[in-house]
DNA sequence: TAGATTGTTAATCGATTAACAATC
DNA sequence: TAGATTGTTAATCGATTAACAATC
């Protein structure tokens, strides 16, 4: 395991921001930048910049700043862009059959390779090119083709069983719309929560308590 | 401004957990629990969790623990679900829709009033039982009906213009799906974020770094 | 060379954990 | 009363910010 491996969470969170404001900057034709002018865009300080693109490697220079391009490479890189794991989605449901259509796996390291759904009415339909498979099949799917992450949209009550049989699988990672708590059973394996529900609920204390 | 304006968002974003995990409790039939239990379950130390609910008040008892149908029925409260706060969505695409049908509002403090969207081709196909109305009538409604938050699902280019209106026509909080960044121009409003592309990209670096 | 800006160390700030007296 | 567990203070840990020497 490499040095990489004892980054803190704060920094890697942060990491997306930049990669995406670098992006922003690259197609505006910018071709330099200093950590503090893109701390004054981004709305952090600079210190905080150059403490969090050096865990990584000094890409910046002095006298100078940065180079947007090469530093957007660097971070895409870092981020693990360029090396593209397999995704199954499990649950096609409003919300599954949503990210399947709309998010752009490819652009964020991602290829969706199967769609996976335990009603059988479902189980046929074309989303996003590809026909919804019945559960039933998943083992003898992943067995072939693979895959290394699963992105889960079903209910709590069917999490645990299917995350369970995943892991059995050899899925390493997890991007977690469901209210299964991995934390628990599953403390060493990677998962991503995206808790919509919570995170309305802290939007909710917050338009009571700090709105105007 | 309260006593609770200032406690952290690190407390507050716990906030919803907690509400989860004591709904969940209370339907098992439990009644009662201390610290120390719900720290094994959440996968918390007791400490953070008797820190956490005192910024709020002395929610339990010595010697005794917390009961779970009344510390939920706090924590509810002080998340404000019961005062409920009308929204708008922003954006009726894939999105947009999957969130309209799919989220209960209702059990999180919110009320979806009206789904606006800026393509004709949309106007009037009938989402969650209302028809989605044209982002022209966006002024006119918002007068009538005085939504309080918004959800904004569109796209980064429409998204300034639109943000830059509702909060003229009293808009106090966002939960923002969009890639525009509301910090730098409005940083004193209410913004809860949900990038899923940001979400996804972190879930690939610890795939890559932290996965066995 | 002089000016600018990084990389990096030190100082500060905040959040988490530990400890324990208060008390049910 | 004795045992359990809170509320709260103190200690630790980690993250952010400030400062500045190195250097382009």
């Amino acid at each position: 395991m490499n040095k990489s491996s004892n980054i803190s969470t704060s920094v890697i969170k942060r990491l997306p921001r930049y990669y995406r404001f670098l992006g922003d900057l690259m197609q505006s034709g910018i071709s330099r930048i200093s950590s503090r002018e893109l701390s004054e865009r981004m709305g952090l300080t600079a210190s905080q910049i150059r403490q969090d693109l050096n865990c990584f490697g000094g890409f910046g220079q002095q006298g100078y700043g940065y180079n947007i391009v090469q530093l957007h490479n660097e971070i895409g890189t870092i981020l693990g862009l360029d090396n593209v794991k397999k995704v199954v989605l499990i649950g096609a449901g409003n919300l599954g059959r949503a990210l399947a259509t709309h998010m752009t796996f490819g652009a964020k390291g991602f290829q969706l390779i199967g769609i996976f759904d335990s009603k059988p009415s479902l189980t046929g339909q074309i989303v996003r090119g590809m026909p919804i498979r019945h559960t039933d099949g998943l083992d003898e799917f992943c067995r072939e083709n693979l895959p290394q992450v699963a992105v889960l949209c079903l209910p709590k009550s069917g999490a645990r069983d299917i995350a369970t049989q995943l892991i059995a699988l050899g899925i390493k990672g997890f991007w977690n719309f469901s209210h299964y708590d991995f934390s628990v059973e599953f403390p060493n394996i990677v998962v991503e929560n995206v808790h919509l529900g919570d995170s309305l609920m802290t939007l909710c204390y917050n338009v009571e308590h700090k709105g105007k």
